[in-house]
DNA sequence: CATGGGATTGACT
DNA sequence: GTCAATCCCATGC
């Protein structure tokens, strides 16, 4: 069972810490997400600060939908849009606990290490099989599906940093990872 | 229209 | 620890 669109229609930080614990599952790959960051239009790390662009227009559409852009040309990242449409506000997903489809992420990823396949925002798209072309989807009908937590990560105990690999606004304690998680894409903030 | 800079990763010293 | 790869797009002339 996929999240309602009500569960993105709130806080961005809220749902950041809420979204732990969570699965994504693409295709026959899932995983159980371990670390988020929250971005929002109101501070400069955010691409929606720039206003309503042509790359930006994802993040002020309707919540509940996919933001997947490109970074330092190379990486896709995956963003689970928040909050009214009015207002551009993301959750990124830094890091997933693989569950499902592991032969399909080693294939994928080209490595042997559990804890390699899907730590970092670049490397569980590319083990996931997620793309560009699903940019604006949705995330409770569409290719990609954000499920709540399975048994026994219903109340992951979560902490919370400062976000990383930026270089505005990186003071605010908008990072979200799960304790004691080896997952997770740096060691615990 | 030209330019510069990343919400990163992996290979190398 | 350092550094290149690689491309979309925001910004400035």
């Amino acid at each position: 069972m996929t999240l309602a669109h009500a569960f993105y229609d709130r806080p961005v930080v809220e749902v950041a810490r809420a979204l732990l614990g969570c699965v994504v599952r693409h295709g026959e790959a899932a995983g159980a997400i371990v670390e988020t960051e929250a971005y929002h239009e109101s501070e400069p790390a955010c691409h929606a600060f720039a206003g309503l662009t042509p790359r930006t227009v994802p993040l002020f559409g309707p919540p509940g939908r996919a933001y997947v852009y490109r970074s330092y040309g190379i990486h896709a990242l995956l963003n689970a849009v928040c909050e009214p449409p009015e207002v551009g506000a993301a959750v990124l997903i830094r890091a997933l606990e693989p569950l499902e489809g592991l032969h399909l992420m080693h294939e994928r990823r080209g490595l042997d290490r559990v804890e390699d396949l899907c730590s970092g925002p670049g490397k569980l798209t590319q083990a996931l099989g997620i793309g560009l072309e699903l940019n604006a989807t949705d995330l409770g009908s569409g290719p990609i599906a954000v499920e709540a937590p399975p048994p026994g990560w219903e109340a992951v105990e979560a902490v919370a940093g400062p976000r990383i690999g930026i270089t505005k606004a990186a003071e605010l304690p908008w990072r979200f990872s799960v304790a004691g998680s080896r997952f997770v894409s740096r060691p615990r903030p």
